[in-house]
RNA sequence: GCGUCCGUGGCGCAAUUGGAUAGCGCAUCGGUCUUCGGAACCGAGGGUUGGGGGUUCAAAUCCCUCCGGGCGUACCA
């Protein structure tokens, strides 16, 4: 809110300089160093260089034209050229006063209307064959944070869950359930009995042992082709599967707008194969049929030798389907970083066929790794699953609960209370590194409560709002008394002017669809906010309009943190 | 081989995409409490941003080169 505010006083000193004034406006950036100010715009020096002239005396020409004595003090020039600028307490006041009326936004403007886009998020993605695993968490979590951030910017959001509910790991599966069933594990737990022949037959095909790889994939095959027994054993199969990770999604409290599987697309391939073949997209090479791309040997397969169809044949239809169905100005799909090729090859082959006025991305994120540095394994060679992480992140926040527990909750507040933090902590995790980084995996690591974590923001809250029944405070009429807003003291201005860069923080993460953005900002805003709790005291402040005007600050707190942990798909607790 | 991503204090990571003295967490050491929740706060030590060269007023960021690593590289997803 405040950078679009000071960006448009500079538009307006900028007007005649260049023709294109927005990529320096982009230069108004937040201070790093309290000394420089609150805010720096950085622009004169290369505008000197376009124009030409020394880069103090392009700034001196902006700050002269500048009309800006309403929101701050007088700039200040420092070093080959920046412009420093300190803001005003009344300017800074007026706008916690916006952001505390706004209800719902806390001063986020939504989109403009003409920058109102429609945006497929596919996410998640399992397989529906094995168990979730810690492999999973990322693609969900991350891919969760950003519908819900994208959605609250104002797109239109549409949610899909591509679950790999057809491929090769199915005729694995048929396979397995042929050869080495044990049908009384099957009727006790019939997908943890699936993922134990599932796993027999890929160690086997790993081995390798080609006998049963081929047969393997004869299986797959045939399903594909529509033989009437494999198609029989995927119904009987599949349901078990999908209420299995149902049940995982309603703990982890996540839906989706659409599941459609690769079953679902199955029906679309031979038109996709014929359409890339038709167009001259596509050519069959060494019995293949393959789309090639410039200056790369390498294509990307759409249908195999046998006449099966591969990931980049459903996917395509994917693409198709989406594009007819939702009209979207952006698909975004989230995987694994090792997957990049693949949708080189996929982006690059809508395009051929017509697709361009689509931003299509791939929000790529590292690899769960072990402590080997080898993608994640437990020593037994299984994947950690899911839901014994979600036990284990509960029953470690249950024991940090009961030991700190001086608000006197009750065993199910203390098992309620257990179950967000550890769930946000879990969820933070993930977030606040930077998705394209690899991490190794680390139960201490994700289920930490210390430092920059889900749980020193959700302590950060609970302080907040304990503050407002400690002192039996009516927050309504706290609101809407319009009372002033003081900001003298350091802590409670350097709180302000942290509050009112939420939008900032929000459209930044946006900008490059990454959630750490967001959760550094909070952290920062917590620390922000732990300064001012131990510097200023409220319920006992020195007269009542300090009180009040502290009150209003808390609040804005407490809802901004809460805002934000919502955005990122995690919840806050009231006592902890 | 080719392509691609990466290398930042002991460890784990940031750095708003080229901006001022490279930040944060953990760990280590020291300090703060008769005040609203100590799951807290304040401070200290620790860095030639893998090496070298270059571009620029300005480089962790861009270019070249070398070293080290991850991943991908035709019928898995």
């Amino acid at each position: 809110m405040i950078l679009e505010i000071l960006q448009s006083r500079f538009a307006a000193a900028l007007t005649g300089l260049v023709d294109d004034v927005q990529p320096l406006l982009e230069l108004i950036r937040p201070s790093q160093d309290p000394k420089f100010g609150d805010f720096q715009a950085n622009m004169a020096m290369p505008l000197a260089k376009k124009l030409s002239k020394p880069p103090r005396d392009v700034a001196k020409q902006i700050v002269d034209a500048l009309d800006i004595d309403d929101l701050c003090q007088p700039p200040e020039l420092a070093g080959p050229g920046f412009i420093n600028l300190r803001l005003k307490e009344e300017f800074l006041a007026e706008l916690v006063r916006k952001s505390l009326d706004d209800e719902d936004r806390l001063g986020v403007p939504e989109v403009e209307p003409a920058d109102r886009k429609t945006v497929v998020v596919d996410y998640s993605g399992p397989n529906v064959a094995k168990p979730m695993h810690v492999g999973h968490l990322r693609s969900t979590v991350i891919g969760n944070a950003l519908a819900k951030m994208l959605r609250f910017a104002g797109h239109e959001v549409i949610t899909d869950n591509h679950l790999g509910d057809w491929g090769t790991q199915f005729g694995m599966i048929i396979y397995g359930y042929r050869n080495f069933l044990d049908w009384a594990a099957y009727e006790k737990n019939p997908v943890q009995e699936l993922s134990r022949v599932y796993r027999i037959v890929r160690q086997k095909v790993d081995e390798p042992n080609k006998e049963i790889a081929d047969a393997v994939l004869a299986e797959t095959a045939k399903l594909h082709a529509g033989d009437a027994e494999n198609l029989k054993l995927w119904k009987e199969v599949l349901p078990n599967c999908t209420d299995e990770i149902d049940r995982i999604y309603k703990r982890l409290n996540i839906s989706f707008d659409y599941v459609l599987g690769e079953s679902f697309y199955h029906p679309m391939l031979q038109g996709v194969v014929d359409e890339l073949l038709q167009k001259g997209i596509a050519r069959e090479s060494e019995g293949a049929v393959c789309v090639f791309f410039d200056g790369q040997e390498v294509p990307m397969l759409v249908r195999k030798k046998d006449g099966a169809f591969l990931y980049g044949t459903t996917d395509i239809a994917t693409v198709e389907y989406r594009m007819k169905e939702f009209k979207p100005d952006a698909i975004l799909i989230l995987t694994d970083f090792r997957q990049s090729l693949h949708f080189e090859h996929l982006f690059a082959t809508a395009r051929l066929l017509g697709y361009d006025n689509v931003e299509l991305s791939h929000i790529k994120f590292g690899t769960v790794l072990g402590e080997d540095g080898k993608p994640f394994k437990t020593r037994s060679g299984d994947t950690v699953g899911l839901e014994s992480l979600l036990d284990e992140a509960e029953s470690r926040a249950l024991t940090v609960v009961k030991e700190n527990d001086k608000a006197g909750l009750s065993e199910a507040e203390q098992r309620e209370t257990a179950r967000r933090i550890g769930l946000g902590a879990m969820t933070y995790a993930d977030l606040s590194q930077n998705r394209e980084s690899d991490y190794v995996f680390s139960y201490d690591k994700m289920l930490a409560m210390n430092g920059n974590t889900a749980t020193y923001m959700q302590y950060a809250y609970a302080r907040v709002r304990s503050i407002f029944s400690k002192g039996e405070i009516d927050i309504d009429a706290l609101r809407k008394s319009g009372a002033t807003i003081i900001l003298s003291a350091p802590a409670e201005r350097a709180l302000a002017i942290e509050l009112l860069k939420f939008d900032d923080a929000l459209r930044h993460a946006l900008r490059d669809y990454r959630p750490n953005v967001l959760t550094a900002y909070l952290f920062e805003l917590a620390n922000r906010y732990s300064t001012f709790f131990e510097n200023c005291p409220v319920l006992k402040a020195e007269d009542a309009a300090v009180r009040t005007s502290r009150l209003l600050l808390c609040d804005l707190t407490a809802r901004t943190i809460k805002k934000g942990l919502e955005l990122l798909g995690i919840e806050t607790v009231e006592r902890m």
